[in-house]
This record gives structure tokens, sequence and C-alpha cells, in this order.
DNA sequence: ACTCACCCTGTTATCGGTAACATGTTATCG
DNA sequence: CGATAACATGTTACCGATAACAGGGTGAGT
């Protein structure tokens, strides 16, 4: 015997068909109990391994469900990720993971990989794709899962929240404190495509309340770090003073601008308020904890979880669920 | 068309044979450049998709290097992880990763899992594994990677540091800036094993030094968070400067103690001082800075990344990678 | 013109399971 | 007792890509 043991020489050791020793190994329960103990001992003592490889190539199932993050690093992301890992732990699927890196381009490579590997559906963080990668998933014909978006035109179902509408609450509540002059901190335009729904969100809910512009200040490319928060308030100095408020596009960025300003001599909030986005741990352990929107990024892989099992077990109708967010004010506003 | 478009497909599009299809798609020089091209135009046409399932099974290779890491939700595994993603980019191979939260024995049933998808190699986090579990990977013939540790009995290939150096190096540097009354925050005892063998540096420090015995303060169960190390320092209050210095397992642990003693009214580093571990953003960014320990966490992956495409290339000897870590002093000693 | 080499492409068989359909054998019942 | 159902197993034909081997065509060298 040179090769690898195959269901073909179980078969041939208890003289049965290797189709009958399929349905055995698989549990079909046709398969009668003696003939089915002789092939498993046969297994063991041959020391067969099952190839799930061919397994999923004959049935043209998987097993896989792919999932795309903009980052894996990042608090949010990841658990998401593992909220959905934990989510589908009984059901024998294997999560594939891949990161865009923020890129639009580099999803589209990340999904046609991913594509290639037949996965039985894909979870897309964000609701903007390239022309083609939406062509793609169309064409691929599974169920697709957009999450941390409310998209307009969804590609199938969507477990997110509203970006906007998260930011609108802030800026009434900072009004509400008495602050007028908004500066947005974020990523370059066009860098970060969930980051600028936060961005017209604050703008949008600025106009509606009469208040003067929102700044935009540009803290680089997507993504911004604690580190591109600090630099671009450094940079600015006492220009900062012009403003009273400063929106982060998240809470890393918040936190930089925070201990940048703090190096400066200037007071949050008395000086000027500070809100971010995500309710990382770096927002609620600070000094000051900095007001923030939270974001029940656990809930969603979970949601998505259940969105998936219930595909599995007999399709269901495109879901659209709004896991909604809430506003954390901490003592930075 | 009904089904999925095959190689067969393209094939008859460009009317040449499969094999010409598989050859020019995989990048062989000795299709001609026309007939590549026309392949590549109707792959793109037609919305081919390739399909792995099918290449794995037929050449009896998954593809696939599985990865387990402790936690995806943390800044140093994350960057090893997009290290050893990037340096693999060329070489179709697909990660599969999963994660251990710390447990022994969710690290067992994890490897059972990942093992049954055939990986070519297998990067485990950390140099510590129950039994069974090495005798499994023993079983599965596979190169194995073990990252993060330089454990004393390894199951093949290391690519990691000593955790215990590193907190010796730390050590040192405080007792020259004249503090001698050491206390470690970590998690509980047993609970994080690359945790311990910094904390069992440290006291191996201490006493090589004469120092008085360094006290253990738990902030609970791995993985410890910012908020944990909070919670510890705001506990134990005023007895905290029963110390003039706090050596922290991570990071954000530190960032955690050193926002509790800001609360508390004490003086970083003039009452205390508080080390990190991991070079985490938010030791850089923090105010005052972390003094803490570069990890080259991006450079793991990337070393794994080479020798994993060694081993691919033609096998080597079990590699035995150090690749160190460095103190990087802050202002909180 | 003939041979040899090189370039490009095609043919065949197969990796290891399994869906769908077919068949033989043993109970069950009017 | 013959008919029918229930059960246990077998046959056939793939899933889609590719290794190994097999050409046909063109140009160079003699």
């Amino acid at each position: 015997m040179s090769g690898r043991v195959t269901m073909r020489d179980l078969a041939r050791a208890v003289d049965r068909s290797p189709m009958t020793v399929s349905r055995a190994l698989r549990g079909d329960e046709t398969v009668s109990a003696k003939t089915r103990e002789m092939i498993t001992k046969a297994a063991a003592d041959l020391g067969y391994v099952y190839d799930s490889t061919a397994q999923a190539f004959r049935t043209q199932k998987s097993g896989f469900v792919a999932v795309t993050l903009p980052s894996i690093n990042n608090a949010n992301f990841a658990e998401t990720f593992r909220g959905l890992s934990d989510g589908l732990e009984n059901d024998t699927i294997q999560l594939l993971l891949g990161s865009t890196n923020y890129q639009v381009e580099k999803e589209h490579e990340l999904v046609l990989q991913l594509l290639a590997r037949k996965p039985q559906a894909i979870v897309l963080t964000g609701g903007h794709h390239a022309p083609q990668t939406r062509q793609l998933l169309e064409n691929a014909r599974i169920p697709v899962v957009e999450i941390w978006d409310l998209p307009e035109d969804p590609l199938g179902h969507v477990v997110g929240f509203s970006n906007a509408d998260a930011m609108a609450r802030m800026v009434h509540h900072l009004v509400e404190n008495g602050r007028r002059k908004l500066a947005f901190v974020g990523a370059t335009l066009g860098s970060d495509l969930r980051g600028s729904a936060r961005r017209d969100g604050v703008i949008a809910a600025a106009q509606s309340l009469g208040l003067p512009d929102v700044t935009l200040i540009d803290a680089g490319p997507a993504p911004v770090s604690m580190h591109h928060g600090a630099q671009a308030i450094t940079t600015l100095g006492e220009e900062i003073l012009n403003y009273d408020a400063l929106v982060c596009v998240s809470d890393p960025v918040a936190f930089g601008a925070l201990s940048a300003c703090q190096r400066l001599g200037f007071c949050v909030p008395e000086d000027i308020a500070i809100t971010g986005f995500g309710h990382f741990d770096v927002a609620a352990v600070s000094s000051p904890r900095i007001t923030t929107v939270g974001v029940h990024a656990n809930a969603i892989g979970q949601r998505v979880a259940q969105v998936l099992h219930d595909i599995f077990e007999d399709k269901l109708e495109p879901q659209h669920i709004d896991v909604g967010s809430e506003l954390v004010v901490g003592e930075t506003s």
C-alpha cells in the first residue's frame, strides 16, 4: 500500500461498496448496524482519514462562510467577527477571513479570492462596493450579508445601523450643551466610505440646526489611528480653539486628539469638547472619559450568525436588521 | 447559461482546450501571449471564478495555512496576522484563522477543527499546548510554526522572542532609575501562559538584582483589558504607593493603571512608575507616553511567511528565529 | 529537402467522494 | 400465497481542474 487510505479500501476490507461506506461514515440510518460497526472498526484499523476536500468538491458545499473586514486590527470589527464565530460554533462552518484595508480595489481582489473557495455565504463589512464587485457577487448566487451600514441598495441581507443617525444624535447632544462651532476629524476625503457617512451625518445635522459650516480636519488616509488624530491636532495648535467641539470619526482618533490637547495645555471639555465613535475601551478608560457612540459590534456578529443559520435551514427573505446605536456621554462634552 | 462558468466554457469561448485555459490562468509561460490575453478577457466577460476546491482536490493540496491566535481583538496579534497575510499574498495561500481565547482546551478543539481542512502548515501562537494537542500535531505530519515565544521543546519551527529577557531589561531599566519596590500587574495565575513568562521574567530579574519580593496584582482572568488594569489599581487605591513601579503585563493594562492613577491624583512617574508591554498605539499616544517593550509583531508574521514560503519550495530544517524585542522608554519611568 | 529542436496546444485519465437511480432481499398483509 | 412495502446495498456517472504524455507546426542548420 503506497498512497493514502480511501473509502474504496474500507469497502474492500468489509466487502461492501464504497457507497455503503460513505453512507455509514455520514451516519446514514439505512445502513445496518452491523455493517456500520464493521466499517467504523476498519476505519480505525486502517487509519482512514475522511477527505473533506473531496466531499466539498463533489457536493459543491464548502462549509465555508467568507467574511471581509476593513481591518482586523480594530477592536470593533474583531468583536463582530467573534460574535459571528461564536454564533456559528455548532454549524460546522469555518469562517474565511480577509481584510480590505479600507480599499475598494482590494475588496474586489479579496472577494474574488474568497469566492474561489466557494463559500456558502459571504459577509461584507460596509455597503459600498465597486460595480464589478457587485456583479461578481450577483453572479455567485450565494447569500450576501452587508454589515455595519444600512446601504440604500443592498445586495441581500443587512445587519447594521445608521452612521448618519448616530452622528445626528451626537450633534444634537453637543448643541444642547452649548457647542456651535464644530470641526470633524476624519480620514482624507474618499478614503473611508463608512467614515464619509459619519461626516455627512454631522454636516447634515449641523445644517438642519443652523450651525456654522462644519470644518473638516484631514487626519490622513484610512485607517486613521490614534497617532493621526494626535498629529492633526498638534499641527493645528492654537487654531483648534476656533472650534468648540471636535467630532472625531472614531474613538482612537478622539483619544489622539484628547491627548494632543492635553499636551498643548487645553482643557477638555472646558476649552473644547471632543467626541468619538465606537465605544472602544480607550474611550471608557481614558481620563477624562470620551463621549462616544456605542455600536453593539458583538451583537452584529451574532445577528449575522442567526441570519446565516436560518438561511442554511430554509432560505428566507432578505433580512434588513437595524441593531441601532446609542449615545454614550462621557466627560469630554 | 445555467450553472456556473467553468474552464470548459472559457475554452469553448476562445477555441482552445481546457488544459490551455488552466495553464494560462496559472501563468504558465508556455501559453502564447495572445492566447493568454484572450483567456483573461473571456474570464472577465463571462464572470468566471476559479474553483480552488477542485484544484485542491485534484492536486491534493488544500492551499490553506491554519493560524491560531489567543485573540484577534489584539492589535499585536492582528498585526502579526497581517504581516503573515501580506507576506503570503502571492503564494495563493488562504489563511484559516481561529482564536483560542487564551484557553488550552479551546486550542485543542480549534486545532482539531483546523486540521480537518488539511492545511499545508499550521501556525500556533504560543509554545504551551496540551499533550493531546501535541500528539495531534505530530500525527498530522505537516509543518508546525510556533510564534510569540521561544518554547523549550518546539514542535517544529519557531519565530518569536524571549518574554523573560524583555522583562529582565525592563527591570534593569527601572532599577537604573532608582526603583526597587516592584509590583507586577497581570492575569490571574495560570490563565495566561505568555503572561506567566513575563511575570517569571520580572521575578527572576528582581531576585538577581537583590530587590525586595515582587508583589503580584491580579487584574482578573486573561485576556486582561484596560478596564481590568484600571479596576485593579482603583481597588487598591493608596496602597499602590507602597510600590515605586507597576510593571504591567501589557500596554492596555498599563494604560488602565495610568488612567486610574491620574484619577486617584497620583503623579506618574513622580509618585510611581508604570510600564507596559507590546508597544501598542495607546502607549505612544497617551500623555504621558508609556515605557514599554517593542515586539515587532508585524515582523514575526513576515518571518513566518518567509519560513512557510521556503518550506513550500523545498523542505528545510526546523528554523529557530528570535526576532528580539526592545525597550521603548517613554515618560512613565 | 531533411532533420532536429522548440514552441504551443491537445488528449486522456484521474483525484475521492456522493446524488440519483437501480436492484435484490426480507417482512407484512389481505 | 402472491402482492407490496420496507429495508439494505450496489451501479453509474459525474463534480472541475490538472499531471503526464502526445502531438502538429514553424524555423534554423546542414
